[in-house]
DNA sequence: GCCAACGTTGGC
DNA sequence: GCCAACGTTGGC
C-alpha cells in the first residue's frame, strides 16, 4: 500500500467539507503538474492513503487522512471552457490532467503544523518533499517510515 | 503584502 | 535548445 500527502488550501478543498460530503468523497482535481499528473495517473492505488495537508492558511499543516477510492481517470474540468481549470490544449481523445477520488477517513487528532514537522527536517523527516525548500508539489510521496514517524506525532 | 522559488511559455 | 520573462505558489 502507497502512502500520499495531498496539498490544498482549505478553502478550496478542506477536510471538515469533504467530511461532510455525501459518501464523504470528493475528485481530487484541478492538478495541472506534470509531476503531480504522473503520480496521480500511474501510482496512486485504491486503498492507498494520504494526509491531508492545508495550506496557505493561518496555520499550515496536515489535518487529516484521506484514503483513494477511485484510480486515476481524466480529470472533466479540463474540458469545461467555462471551468477554472479549462484546458485547451487538452482533448477527450487524449487527456492530459488526471484525478483520483478520495474518502475521508479521520481529522488527526490534533493538526501537525508545518513548523512543527520542520523540527524533524534534519532528521526523520529529511526527505520529505513537503520540507524542501521551494516545494510546490500539491501531490506527494510519504515513505512508510515518514508515515509511521508522522502519525506518532500525534501522540506527543 | 512581500518575496523567494519554481514551472511554463515563447522568442530567437 | 537556450534562456529571459512571466505567472503562480505558499510561508511568513
Amino acid at each position: 500500500m502507497g502512502y500520499w500527502l495531498l496539498k490544498s488550501e482549505p478553502d478550496v478543498f478542506g477536510i471538515d467539507h469533504l467530511k461532510g460530503r455525501h459518501d464523504q468523497t470528493e475528485p481530487w482535481d484541478g492538478v495541472r503538474n506534470y509531476q503531480a499528473r504522473n503520480m496521480l495517473r500511474d501510482q496512486m492505488r485504491v486503498g492507498d492513503l494520504a494526509f491531508l495537508y492545508h495550506s496557505s492558511c493561518t496555520v499550515p499543516g496536515i489535518v487529516g487522512i484521506v484514503q483513494v477510492v477511485r484510480e486515476g481517470y481524466p480529470d472533466a474540468s479540463q474540458f469545461d471552457p467555462d471551468a477554472k481549470y479549462f484546458d485547451p490544449k487538452s482533448s477527450p481523445a487524449s487527456p492530459r490532467w488526471y484525478r483520483v477520488d478520495v474518502r475521508y477517513k479521520r481529522h488527526m487528532k490534533r493538526p501537525l503544523p508545518l513548523a512543527e514537522l520542520r523540527t524533524y527536517a534534519s532528521g526523520p523527516l529529511a526527505d520529505l518533499p513537503l520540507l524542501r525548500k521551494g516545494n510546490r508539489l500539491s501531490v506527494m510521496p510519504v515513505t512508510p517510515e515518514q508515515w509511521e514517524f508522522i502519525l506518532a506525532l500525534e501522540n506527543r
